[in-house]
RNA sequence: GCCGGAGUGGCGGAACUGGUAGACGCGCCGGACUCAAAAUCCGGUUCUGGAAACAGAGUGCGAGUUCGAUUCUCGCCUCCGGCACCA
């Protein structure tokens, strides 16, 4: 990677807390303080490695077009997060200083354009602030919060004028220059062109600070839109912009870029940014590169990877234990063979994330990353995880993966095909109340709940000694909230299939699932049905082989029921991945054999199709039952080597059918015709139909709808 | 603040492409079996009125489109995930 130029290292801005002398988390830093030491936090800029993911982001963006088997949530989030976009990068200049490039999406509002914005970084904010002390106090300022995004953006936005002014491209008019605790510097040019009527931001800032808004885009070309209590931020015609007056947005685009010649430059921009991955800790994997005066920065020849982690170090809690370790450090220079130095920064644990499903192929390939192997099994058929990743680890994992294919490591695109984002398991959680007030987490193991009649939890008694204990509701299930729940003792209790069963049947996978003791009893007693039912039934004689054409109506219902239930149940567990609704599926066709009293031999030969079927689809789900009702069904190979069952289409052929009968869309009955009947027929039917007569009495008729196969509905006013 | 998702009976959830809201299960109520209990089986269970037939209301809130909206559009509320050093 450093070879092709994928690699580089820069200054980039760090959380530093001074008294723990350490580089902290986003995480780690509460109201702008160390969650440790309590010590203010600062923003310390110092040397990171970072890949050029940017590099990547046209091909990371369209590629998600063809991720058919990707959650569309997913997809949306990756497509936002690159956040492509084609705008002009503008050059003001600035007497007596540098010129200020700003990037917007919105040239077309330039001549709105009242002041210019720019990060307490940035090199004017930087310099007016040696002879001005408030300049420096307000950047100083900026610097005690953490650098996560979402800090920057909820907190209070503030600015101060620099007191310098910047000359508008166009008007020639001059604009001033603030700096400003929204705009970042490591972020596009660290400099925004600020248009108050058309931004919402803007706009808030120029009325904080009193600055001039001037309303440059009409809806209508004529009348100036009401910015008196916000922004106007839509597309229009330009007013008060001189010669580009009645242009559109792309009129305007076009026009500026010709007029201002090299000072516009059409330019692509994307929200994303290079992924940084040094971390100045111990836990992780050295970044193999050797620092060295004469030659620079190499990497660690190739025999000589991987660089293992020392482990006889002294962990201080404060810098990195590695930079201490000189033995460790000192290398000699690859190239010249001069004393040269290790790098001791470790890499984000992002960086293995991204490639360990590949290495899981061929684990023991000793002298390189990955071998053949990796290549023939990937791309990953079906990957699960979070919803919490689908930005960060996705996104690294598919651009890692690019990287690997241009490597010659993997001959495909994309690392995943398909992909499911599950949801958590969540528990009810219970707590008591210290002499503090403080919240005492009790498990739900120790509780007795207690409901009112309706059957809602209103209170609960720890089993130990009676006491009261308060309901918290359902959260995640975690340590803090002490609602972990052992899947062991359930499975000891009820078996693995039962635990699987409920599991599986409580949600669809993609939601939280909410862990009920009751659930899983419920499942049990299921599968205990489901025995029963299979033994009552081969306790009988042996049935014979199914006659479709001899089934008499009965017969031929539960028939439809089973290929009905094959097919749904097919389709919810390969297709959907609904598997609470193939299981329903089942428990209805179940509920339908116990309906269905027909000793008869067809009537025996029915039930054994649809046992067998019930059997078969539940296999996936509780395979040590199934795998023993299958042999009591009278067969010698295993239910799983048999191929998954196929519904026949001709055994859920009907001759009548129920349709729905609404009058003005509300349902008033319901009709049984013959499933060839014409449509005349079958509006005749419905309008006869008792309870629809009434309704339809004294009023005119005005239309009617004929849903084929569904319903019918009589319009009438 | 921005991006994504969710909100439906007492509870978990179903309704897949605009077409009968509440499938399936849990819980609860009633009954059968039993000396009794457990287990099991049968019936009921969105709300309001009604003995019932039936009628009215109803899918977070407020509008809209439509013969018809849990589903589409607009505006809001609440909760969950992410926001680049939690991983």
């Amino acid at each position: 990677l450093m070879a092709k130029g994928l690699v580089y290292r820069r200054n980039s801005v760090v959380n530093w807390d001074p008294v723990d002398q350490t580089v902290l988390a986003n995480e780690q830093v509460i109201d702008g303080r160390g969650w440790r030491s309590g010590a203010l936090v600062e923003q310390r800029e110092i040397p990171q490695w970072f890949l050029k993911i940017t590099a990547y982001a046209d091909e990371l963006l369209d590629d998600l077009d063809a991720m058919e088997h990707w959650p569309e949530a997913v997809k949306t989030m990756q497509r936002n997060w690159i956040g492509r976009s084609e705008g002009l990068q503008i050059r003001f200049e600035v007497p007596g200083a540098e010129p200020v490039q700003v990037y917007t999406t919105r040239p077309d509002t330039l001549m709105g354009a009242t002041y210019l914005a720019v990060a307490a970084g940035h090199p004017l904010a930087q310099a007016a602030a040696r002879d001005n002390p408030a300049v420096a106090a307000f950047i100083d300022e900026c610097q005690h919060h953490s650098t996560a995004a979402a800090e920057l953006e909820t907190q209070e936005k503030k600015g101060i004028a620099l007191g310098i002014h910047a000359v508008h491209p166009v008007s020639g008019e001059k604009i001033p220059v603030w700096a400003a605790n929204f705009v970042l510097m490591g972020y596009g040019t660290g400099a925004v062109m600020s248009v108050p009527a058309h931004d919402q931001r803007d706009w808030e800032f120029a009325r904080a600070y009193g600055l001039a808004i001037k309303p440059v885009i009409s809806p209508d070309g004529q009348s100036e839109p009401d910015v008196s209590q916000q922004a106007w931020v839509e597309r229009g015609i330009l007013i008060n912009s001189g010669a580009l007056d009645g242009l559109d947005f792309d009129g305007a685009f076009a026009a500026l870029q010709a007029q201002l010649g090299e000072r516009a430059q059409k330019q692509v921009n994307y929200r994303l940014r290079d992924w940084g991955v040094s971390r100045q800790r111990y836990w992780g994997c050295p970044i193999p590169v050797i620092h060295c005066e004469a030659c620079g920065e190499l990497p660690v020849p190739e025999e000589q990877l991987p660089v293992v982690l020392p482990e006889d170090v002294t962990v201080t809690g404060g810098a990195s234990p590695l930079a201490a370790l000189e033995d460790w450090v000192k290398v000699d220079c690859p190239s010249c063979g001069q004393p040269a130095r290790r790098e001791t920064d470790t890499f984000d644990t992002f960086f293995e994330s991204s490639w360990y499903y590949a290495r899981f192929a061929c684990p023991d390939a000793g002298d390189r990353m990955l071998d053949e192997r990796a290549d023939y099994w990937a791309p990953v058929d079906q990957y699960i995880g979070g919803i919490e990743h689908a930005i960060l680890h996705l996104l690294y994992a598919r651009f890692f993966y690019k990287l690997m294919r241009d490597e010659g490591l993997v001959s495909s695109d994309e690392p995943f095909a398909r992909l499911l984002t599950q949801g958590m398991v969540l528990a009810d959680s219970w707590y008591q109340r210290d002499e503090q007030g403080g919240q005492v987490w009790i498990s739900p193991l120790e509780v007795e709940a207690q409901r009112d009649a309706d059957g809602r939890i209103i209170g609960g008694r720890l089993r130990a000694d009676g006491s009261a204990v308060e309901y918290d509701g359902f959260n995640k299930m975690s340590k803090s909230k002490n609602n972990g729940i052992d899947p062991q003792l359930m499975i000891e209790r009820y078996g693995a299939d039962t635990v699987r069963l409920f599991m599986m049947f409580a949600s669809p996978p993609d939601q939280s699932l909410e862990w009920s003791d009751a659930g899983v009893e419920g499942a049990f007693r299921f599968l205990k049905r489901l025995w029963r039912q299979v033994r009552a039934h081969v306790e009988g004689d042996p049935a014979v082989a199914l006659t479709p054409d001899a089934l008499d109506a009965g017969q031929k219902a539960l028939r439809a029921k089973t290929h009905e239930t094959l097919k749904k149940a097919g389709d919810d567990i390969g297709r959907r991945m609904t598997f609470n609704t193939a299981i329903a599926a089942v428990m209805e066709l179940l509920n339908a054999v116990s309906r269905f009293d027909d000793g008869s031999e067809q009537g025996r030969a029915v039930v054994q199709e649809a046992l067998e079927a019930a059997v078969r689809l539940l296999a996936p789900i509780t395979p040590h039952v199934c795998s023993e009702l299958w042999a009591a069904l009278g067969h010698a190979d295993e239910v799983i080597d048999t191929p998954w069952p196929q519904p026949d289409e001709a055994a859920m052929v009907s001759d009548s059918m129920t349709l729905a009968v609404q009058v003005n869309g509300k349902l008033r009955g319901n009709i049984e015709v013959a499933s060839d009947a014409t449509k005349d027929s079958i509006l005749g039917a419905a309008r006869s139909e008792p309870n629809v007569t009434r309704h339809l009495e004294g009023k005119t008729l005005r239309k009617e709808i004929y849903v084929p196969g569904k319903l019918v509905n009589l319009v009438v006013g």
